[in-house]
DNA sequence: TTGAAAGCGCTAACAA
DNA sequence: TTGTTAGCGCTTTCAA
């Protein structure tokens, strides 16, 4: 089996507790014992058993991560790369990552209880927060280190990263405006997810301030994927005043929307603007390319990451509730109003 | 701090013993005795120390993932619905998943020993294979628990799903003949991939077949990504001899390729016709939706991950290695051969 | 049906 | 500079 340190010590004739620290770099050892110690473990082969060090230690060197997906057909680009933020700065510090699937619910909640109490991990990443967020009354409640992307309502004083999406739809609101559009609907995204609000709140308050306010009948829900922005544009077409505009709460749904529209062979961009909101890698890619807001995941999953590992071993981060400030991505699904 | 078995033995009056006994359901535990145990562990929001569990049964429940990703902008969805595949189907027999990501290389390999010899999971899955692949080599070897997604070049005898490539191409190849197409080209994945290999066989073998040989000067050789998809299709067309269809080898770059086309005003699917390769959630939602091949990815990460599970707990999966035969999605980026 | 005790591999307080 | 010893929380053998 595998070699331990008692294994270490028979052959040097030392005992464990000097092996030990020996590996562990101590400078109580003698400067020729250490060396010889730590020759034999290498050449013996020797990999400790991070289980019996964990368990010793109290300490995972492990944060978790718990992705609220729904259904099977999960593929959304925003978790991938989220994820590689989040892992390969954890992998820098030497921190694994350990990642569950749950569909938000019942079952999500007993993850989180099983992660932290189970002492599975050391932090935890929350994402895609919710209004009123259980998870984030959990882990506030039992006090348990965390650092999430994106806020709740009741503004509890936790560590988090955010997009500022409000400012994001204003921009979006006077880029519209400004191309002489007046009548613009909305496809929302869940309104129980906190960015949402933050979002449709951006929007729908600049164009009130413009003059142009977004009317209930031209604000649509889906639930984020390509088929339902699909499904909710063609609610919207159908409308005998049709929209001239569309601002569509992410990219995935407005793909869907461009499709939508390009089914019933309209142009996207010349009779009928559509912008997203995230930036995806894909939206430099549609035809036309998709103007939208970005959103850098990347950099939010290695901030999150970077300060919950701060958290973890004690310190506080500097920066403990950071707002990024989006930016409009001007393409070509977005143009001036038609003259018709 | 956390509840202990010790803590619930104090209260109940009884040993450590019995209560682990009770608390794991042996029988020989008097009926009244385990009813007590249980109920009084659950009032005291009793959760095992998984940390000590393992340690002691030299077990971890978690199985390993480490994703080979380039650089930052790390945003396939492929892996991402890999990644649902493989975590829900390891959540429903209670395992966890511990995900790495790193670049192929080096470092790469120093994960895979940290995760085997430092006794982190319990058996890994591989992604990506590649021609002559180390990870494979060292998992037999050290001869660990793994299966992967995807072959080798020496077909060593391990458990993998894959699916068949070459056949899919093959449907490919059949599908722009039928349609006219002589002047095929193709934009190939990185060689040293596996499936890289199998699909351009399929591909150069049945268009040869047919009587219309692939030429070395019509492929080209892209990273994946959509930026260089559309680089590579620059090149292809200007050529003066422009082909009259490209195939994709992942869908991905076939998106990239449809926007080189269309930046020249070319319409896809009528001038030139495109193929991609993976059937992802995006491929339907394109303008126009891309014709392309499917491949089951959510299942074939419940697959890797059942049959991992099953290796791990000793029993050999009845079926070891899985080939699975990938289907034609017939869209409207593929068209017949203008007439010119 | 229950309990005492050993031990998993490692670290660390304390003693020598 | 080194060794002795205890202990982390749990399971399991053995004895009662």
């Amino acid at each position: 089996m595998s070699v331990t340190i008692k294994d270490i010590a028979k052959k040097v004739g030392l005992s464990v507790t000097t092996v030990s620290r020996a590996l562990n770099d101590y400078d109580d050892v003698n400067i020729e014992t250490k060396a010889l110690i730590r020759q034999t473990a290498k050449d013996m082969g020797y990999i400790p058993n991070s289980l019996a060090q964990r368990f010793q230690k109290k300490k995972t060197d492990t944060i978790g991560l718990i992705l609220p997906t729904f259904g099977p057909r999960f593929s959304d680009p925003f978790f991938s790369e989220l994820l590689a933020g989040i892992g390969n700065k954890a992998a820098t510090h030497g921190y694994d990552l350990l990642v569950s699937t749950r569909p938000p619910g019942e079952d999500e909640l007993l993850a989180y209880r099983q992660m932290v109490q189970g002492h599975r991990v050391d932090g935890l990443v929350v994402v895609r927060t919710r209004q009123q967020d259980e998870r984030i009354d959990y882990l506030c409640n039992v006090d348990f280190p965390f650092v999430s992307f994106g806020r709740t309502e009741d503004d509890l004083d936790f560590p988090y990263v955010d997009e500022d999406g409000a400012h994001g739809m204003r921009l979006v609101a006077e880029h519209l405006f400004r191309l002489g559009h007046r009548k613009i609907a909305c496809i929302a995204s869940p309104p129980e997810l906190m960015f949402s609000q933050y979002r449709m709140d951006g929007l729908c308050s600049r164009l009130a301030e413009l003059g142009s306010p977004l009317p209930d009948s031209l604000i649509r829900r889906g639930d984020m994927s390509q088929r339902s922005g699909y499904e909710q544009a063609n609610t919207l077409l159908d409308l005998t005043d049709r929209p001239t505009a569309i601002v569509v709460c992410n990219d995935l749904m407005a793909f869907g929307a461009m499709s939508a529209i390009q089914d019933r062979g309209l142009t996207v961009g010349k009779e009928i603007s559509i912008i997203g909101f995230d930036n995806t890698p894909m939206s430099a890619h549609t035809h036309p390319p998709l103007t939208t807001v970005h959103q850098p995941i990347y950099q939010i999953g290695n901030m999150v990451c970077e300060m919950l590992i701060q958290c973890v071993q004690g310190q506080q981060p500097e920066e403990r509730q950071v707002l990024m400030k989006p930016e409009l991505i001007l393409r070509q699904s977005s143009g001036p109003v038609p003259v018709s």
